[in-house]
DNA sequence: CCCTGATTCGC
DNA sequence: GCGAATCAGG
């Protein structure tokens, strides 16, 4: 594969979102890690929280040229102003040293919540040139609902998907008149709407019912919350409204 | 061991 | 310019 514009505008974004290169390269397919991360920094993207220390002296492996490698740990000393013996620590810090760095905290993903939707009210306008508008803010995760209140992940929002909660005790198909009269698993077709209403387990677990929009699995309604527009890249949606109240808590 | 990003350097 | 190899920290 190679670095067309669109890619490379994934890279940017997905690096700058904070994804590491893993996930940036399992995201665009086609290229390793190393790739993405020699891609980044030719692109000038600034570096994040590394492992390796910058300021330390970096030891260089002398040639890359096949040489053969004898021992593990070459503790080749600079034979060059080495004393004989062993000097253990420099006496005197290194010249403008940075005492501290400050590690900037970096915003831990968090789910939608209703303070984000209230956050995002007031900043109506689409911002469609927003790479370029300093933003630090921790900008919400932005997510679907998927049937049953599950979450859709976006592309590069690799999580553990939600185990579904075990129902805690066997009920019968229809063990109750609250059931009675609803969709249940039994009473699904082709022709109905498999939207899930409330969670499974729950004794008035049940679906939609409704008849189905031609062709889809659901209704016209939860059509529309199944299948939404990819949206041009930049342009922020309102999260859609959770059902039921958004996933339960227990 | 796994992961991470940084760097080097042959291509 | 690209990316595998390698390094080094967590």
């Amino acid at each position: 594969m190679s670095w067309t514009d669109e890619r490379i505008d994934q890279l940017k974004t997905m690096w700058e979102k904070g994804l590491t290169a893993s996930q940036i390269a399992e995201e665009l397919g086609g290229v390793s890690r190393n790739a993405v991360i020699g891609k980044a920094h030719r692109l000038g993207l600034k570096s994040r929280p590394s492992p390796v220390k910058p300021g330390e002296a970096k030891p260089k492996p002398a040639k890359k040229a096949e040489a053969p490698k004898p021992a593990k740990k070459v503790e080749a000393e600079a034979a060059s102003d080495a004393p004989p013996f062993k000097v253990d620590a420099p006496a005197q810090p290194v010249r403008g040293a940075a005492p501290a760095p400050a590690p900037a905290p970096a915003p831990a993903p968090r789910p939608v919540e209703a303070a984000d939707v209230a956050d995002d009210a007031d900043e109506g306008d689409l911002d469609a040139g927003a790479d370029a508008v300093a933003a630090p803010k921790p900008q919400p995760r932005i997510v679907s609902v998927g049937p049953g209140g599950f979450l859709r992940q976006g592309p590069g929002d690799q999580q553990a998907p939600i185990p579904p909660a075990p129902p805690r005790r066997l009920v019968p198909a229809r063990p109750s008149a609250e059931i009675a009269d609803k969709t249940t698993l039994l009473d699904l077709t082709d022709r109905i709407c498999r939207w899930p209403m409330g969670h499974p387990g729950e004794p008035d677990f049940h679906f939609c019912g409704q008849a189905v929009n031609p062709g889809f699995p659901y209704c016209v309604e939860h059509c529309g919350r199944a299948y939404q527009a990819q949206l041009p890249r930049g342009t922020r949606r309102p999260p859609p409204p959770m059902p039921f109240g958004g996933p339960r808590v227990r």
